[in-house]
DNA sequence: CTAGCCTGGTTGCATAGTACAACTCAAGTG
DNA sequence: CACTTGAGTTGTACTATGCAACCAGGCTAG
């Protein structure tokens, strides 16, 4: 494969998997939105967080930020506690409730990749994940962000 | 890496760039949505198909196919033809216009992704390309779909 | 210490993209 | 000819989202 028609391959490939995941956001786990779950997921990895901060690790509007987090309390998944240093802040912390939901979750998914994934290679894997790894962390200059080079 | 820390790797990545994708959509592109970009490009490389196929591909609702195509159709990106042997059927082409703003953004995604995998050795573009074509050809049991553990 | 500015959040308003169901029109079948 | 099936359209409702206006607490310069 010559280079531009692997950069050609990685970018219709990465295009149609973010299609394929707009078009079937909702199905797999109707009591948590793509969203919803990576928020949860980055309250359990940050051990808890202001909404702000989850706006713009997600490039999120921090309206959007808000009413989800406001759907994630009425469900009781998560819960707010006034940050005593300064009023304004709420820090978000997950619910036993919240934790106990992102495992089921995250495990019928991690169930679901298994599968599509049980008959690589073990090298091969593991060199996928290190692709994405790097992919997924590139910060190119100011704004640029080619990841989503996707959903307009 | 082991084995099963790889494959949590490559879920939490690709959940990660499908949650990017998702929010940066509409960004980049103003003039043309994920799904109407997947749609014009399916029909280039169709050469022309109908609706129901659109949907059934992409596994959306008619009715939504229905919508964007009388969007794309009304910015007149792309035609429908009576089919004379059967007048249910109305196949639907790229205009030239439609060929021109395809080939304009897949030219403005292809110099982001270019940009973003400038750094990479050939080898592992070329890795990553495979891996990723494995990945999304990857059909399971009926239903099953992990690749979109997306977007709800 | 007060005025003005900055920051974290919420709310009103508008929009896109979807799904589902009811409906229309055409083609096939008995 | 009546029924059924397939392709599309339209009405309705919902979710996710962004932007702009706004509120309230904290900070900083006079």
């Amino acid at each position: 494969m010559e280079a531009p028609e692997a950069v050609e391959t990685i970018q219709r490939e990465m295009t149609s998997f973010a299609r394929r995941a707009r078009a079937s956001a909702g199905r797999l786990h109707p009591e948590l939105s793509l969203v919803s779950y990576t928020l949860l997921g980055h309250l359990e990895e940050s051990g808890g967080c202001r909404a702000t901060d989850l706006a713009a690790h997600y490039a999120l509007d921090k309206s959007t930020v808000s009413r989800q987090v406001g759907a994630l309390e009425r469900a009781a998944l998560i819960e707010r506690r006034q940050d005593p240093e300064d009023h304004r802040v709420q820090v978000l912390h997950l619910t036993d409730t919240g934790r106990r939901i992102l495992a089921q979750v995250t495990d019928s998914r991690r169930t679901a990749f298994r599968e599509r994934l049980a008959q690589w290679p073990q090298a091969d894997l593991e060199r996928f994940a290190e692709y994405l790894v790097r992919y997924n962390a590139w910060r190119g200059p100011a704004g640029s962000d080619p990841a989503p080079p996707a959903a307009p």
